[in-house]
DNA sequence: TCCATACTTAGACTTACGTCA
DNA sequence: ACTGACGTAAGTCTAAGTATG
């Protein structure tokens, strides 16, 4: 059933035969969609379901507990590249973010050396926190607003 | 079309660690 | 506190499958 049609001398070591180990062998499409099923319901198998799972598939019940095994480890390695995937994403945009807060920065340092009454252009800060730009001065006289759509927080980040 | 080779996938094993009786 | 059994994660090996020139 699992097995290359060449050899069945392994089907019968993957039933629990006594013979020694066998090679590796191939599942079949549909014991693989079997097993993709139970995972897709339960990450990891009580004794019971492993016996019967393997009874099921024709398989020994150490074969089921490798491919859980196995498989929850492959699971855990593509969630880690997606997560990893989207981090690079996330950080690609608030680099974009930054660099354009920077330069709006030195537009507004630049229009206050043109008004001559103002205080100095170089006490203008951004704060960190409401993201505002202020005067350090006299922080009540100038708060410009950054447009919250200016932040750019990704969509799956802001539903948490 | 066939073949050799490189690369990828997945079954199996080993080891280390944590939990529990 | 110690011990053995058990389950799991992480790392690795390697046969089988696939892509490529």
């Amino acid at each position: 059933m699992n097995r290359l049609p060449s050899s069945h001398e392994d089907e019968e070591l993957s039933h629990g035969g006594s013979a020694p180990p066998c090679k590796k062998l191939r599942l079949t499409k549909e014991q693989s969609r079997l097993l993709e099923d139970s995972f897709r319901q339960n990450h990891t198998l009580n004794p019971k379901q492993k016996e019967t799972l393997a009874e099921h598939l024709m398989l020994r019940p150490r074969q089921i507990e490798v491919w859980f095994q196995n498989r929850r480890a492959r699971s855990k390695m593509k969630q880690t590249e997606m997560e990893c995937a989207y981090l690079k994403r996330w950080f690609g945009s608030l680099t974009e973010q930054n660099n354009r807060l920077h330069i709006e920065v030195e537009e507004l340092r630049a229009m206050k050396v043109g008004s001559s009454t103002m205080t100095s252009t170089s006490s203008l800060t951004m704060c960190p926190r409401c993201e505002r730009v202020t005067t350090a001065a006299i922080p009540s006289m100038a708060v410009v607003d950054v447009p919250a759509k200016k932040l750019m927080i990704p969509p799956q980040e802001r539903e948490h």
